[in-house]
RNA sequence: GCACCCGUAGCUCAGCUGGAUAGAGCGUUGGCUUGCGGAGCCAAAGGUCGUAGGUUCGAAUCCUGUCGGGUGUACCA
């Protein structure tokens, strides 16, 4: 109906000043009506009118022409042309349109990316809600979505652990693994990486065998040993690793990944590409191969170190590869935080130079970083790193405090919400000692007004799929009101998938929130007169409300 | 040094494809319960939109300079 009456507006102005313009409609404040277009003051010049001249023979013309869905046209300020909705009109518009902008297209998310052996950080748990929920809104709009996930099984951070684990294991004792209780494998494993580091940079003999690690773990690889002790070690450290993340992941409330690509299995690809383009793409410099960034504004990329070994940026040329055989895909999501952006960059750029296919059809979408109250950031090697768990924990207490008791559900919304709820792009502050917030704009506020919505509708004895039929009955005002904001979810819902940006969604479900408590401070619905209009009204809110949540990962409880 | 990102209320953030009095939450202060769930509702105080220019009928929004912060920049990922 808006493009329509979009429309419907460029075409009386192409008859009544016989000049073409593309019409925006916006929604502006309720005092105003519920659709708002500029088109007058944007005409000035063109028509060589002033804007509220313009507007003022436009006002009559769309009058008539919009009579079928337009009760009022009035004029605004410096020439705005408000249009008021026939309540028919509003009620049809709260239907919430099915998104189709990704229909039939194949796309691979790869996101989270947490590092096996390494702990999996404050970060991760923000990048892997953003992958999640991005994920999401393409499969809402049509796409057939692959969630993968990419993390380094082998490198020096893996070397520095190994090293780590095997003098707190007093040699390569394997069967020394089963003391650790299941509850605290990932906590322990990742522990080891931070002694590991502590002991790399002050001692000198513990660094060369750390080396030595990461060249032995590589050969664990290629010679698929799962039986020394060294291999039986790590096999199962990796697996606790893989383990501790689907639980959090779970946790999280996130869908789970179709596929993870661990560095081993990509880098054998990487490697080999990026010597068999050597000449035309890569270069030997220095005992190293290189990718020359510089002629296309990067910079100078390592891919082989003179280890001979892949660094990251030959393994992502082996990923991508990997990515494209296994799924076809129309796009490729890569969603990191901000800092990987040159990186990722210089690779692609490499890559397009034999497979510019593959580039063209990747996008990196990156996000800002989450940084301690105060603006302290995160370092995993100094230690001052908060865990995803920690936080769980953090706001599991805080709402349990709060509540005397604290359901899974509660603080699932309240996390997710917490960080869903900011622009992706930049950095996002978390103070651990405020926690995540239960009440105002937060997630356990929206749940609780779905619980309550819902509570009205039990009381009246309704299962969930009543709907009310367009009623000639007009609205009265607090009707009208909550109406009107659920007829945006549509546009807001376009808007979100189109950026993917989710945080529009948080945005709007929590005004439509709002104005349903407004609603329900004031209006009563079981046994009021207008009982039959208003349990349509709470039921299209409670549903409009789900489904926003439900994209956000968020449960819609029936009570809490 | 160079490249990119950010700077809006005490704090955390919306608003940025130019438009009507710059909006929320938290915090502060003051109200609301003989009625469907108070994790709620209403109200007040609080902002030269870092800063200086420019473009425009109109700038938080676009452009330039500048200050402050962040990220990246050859063998970690």
């Amino acid at each position: 109906m808006r493009d329509e009456l979009a429309a419907a507006i460029a075409q009386a102005i192409t008859e009544l000043f016989n000049v073409t313009i593309s019409v925006e409609l916006s929604r502006p404040d309720e005092q105003f009506g519920d659709f708002a277009t500029n088109v007058a003051l944007q005409l000035t010049k063109q028509v060589g009118q002033n804007p509220r001249a313009i507007a003022e023979s436009l006002q009559p013309k769309l009058a008539d022409s919009l009579h079928e869905w337009v009760s009022e046209v009035t004029i605004a300020g410096p020439g705005f042309l408000n249009l008021r909705l026939r309540d028919e009109a509003l009620i049809r518009m709260a239907v919430p349109a099915v998104p189709s902008g990704w229909t039939g297209k194949v796309v691979v998310a790869e996101y989270s990316d947490p590092n096996p052996f390494k702990v999996l950080h404050a970060g991760h748990l923000y990048t892997s809600l953003v992958g999640d929920v991005v994920a999401n809104l393409l499969e809402l709009a049509g796409a057939t979505v692959h969630r993968v996930n990419f993390g380094g099984d082998v490198g020096m951070h893996v070397g520095k652990t190994m090293w780590a684990i095997v003098h707190e294991l007093g040699g390569e004792h394997p069967d020394k693994l089963i003391a650790i209780p299941d509850d605290q494998k990932l906590e322990w494993v990742s522990q080891r990486y931070v002694t590991g580091n502590e002991k790399y940079d002050d001692d000198v003999a513990a660094k060369a065998e750390m080396i030595s690690l990461n060249k032995q773990v590589y050969a664990i690889h290629a010679e698929h040993d799962t039986s020394s002790p060294l291999a039986q070690i790590y096999w199962t450290c990796r697996q606790w690793s893989y383990d501790g993340f689907d639980a959090l992941y779970e946790r999280l409330g996130m869908k789970p990944f179709e596929k993870y690509y661990p560095e081993s299995e990509v880098s054998d690809l990487g490697l080999a590409t990026v010597k068999a383009h050597i000449g035309p793409v890569y270069e030997e410099s220095e005992g190293a191969v290189i990718f020359r960034g510089e002629p296309f504004g990067l910079f100078t990329q390592v891919f082989i170190n003179g280890e001979g070994l892949p660094t990251y940026a030959a393994k992502d040329v082996g990923l991508i590869q990997h990515k494209f055989q296994d799924y076809h895909y129309d796009s490729s999501f890569i969603i990191t935080d901000s800092s990987q952006k040159d990186h990722v960059a210089v690779v692609m750029k490499s890559v397009e130079q034999f497979e510019p296919e593959l580039v063209s059809r990747t996008i990196h979408k990156t996000h800002g970083r989450i940084k301690l109250a105060g603006g302290v950031k995160m370092s995993s090697r100094k230690g001052n790193v908060l865990s995803a768990s920690a936080i769980l924990d953090a706001t599991q207490q805080a709402n349990q405090a709060a509540r005397g008791e604290s359901q899974d559900q509660t603080v699932l919304g309240a996390v997710r919400y917490s960080f869903l709820k900011n622009r992706i792009g930049s950095d996002i502050i978390y103070d651990p000692a405020e926690s995540v917030s239960l009440e105002g704009n937060s997630g356990p506020y929206l749940q609780y007004a779905h619980a309550r919505a819902r509570s009205i509708l039990r009381k009246a004895g309704l299962s969930d799929d009543y709907n009310f039929d367009i009623i000639d009955e007009p609205l009265e005002a607090a009707e009208r009101s909550l109406v009107r904001k659920i007829s945006e979810y549509s546009e807001v819902l376009e808007r979100a998938i189109t950026e993917l940006m989710p945080h529009h969604i948080c945005g709007y479900l929590y005004e439509l929130a709002q104005e349903f408590n407004r609603f329900y401070e004031h209006n009563r619905v079981v046994d009021d007169p207008r009982q039959a209009l208003r349990l349509g009204l709470v039921t299209r809110y409670a549903n409009t409300l789900k489904a926003g949540l439900k994209l956000l990962g968020i449960t819609a409880p029936e009570q809490m």
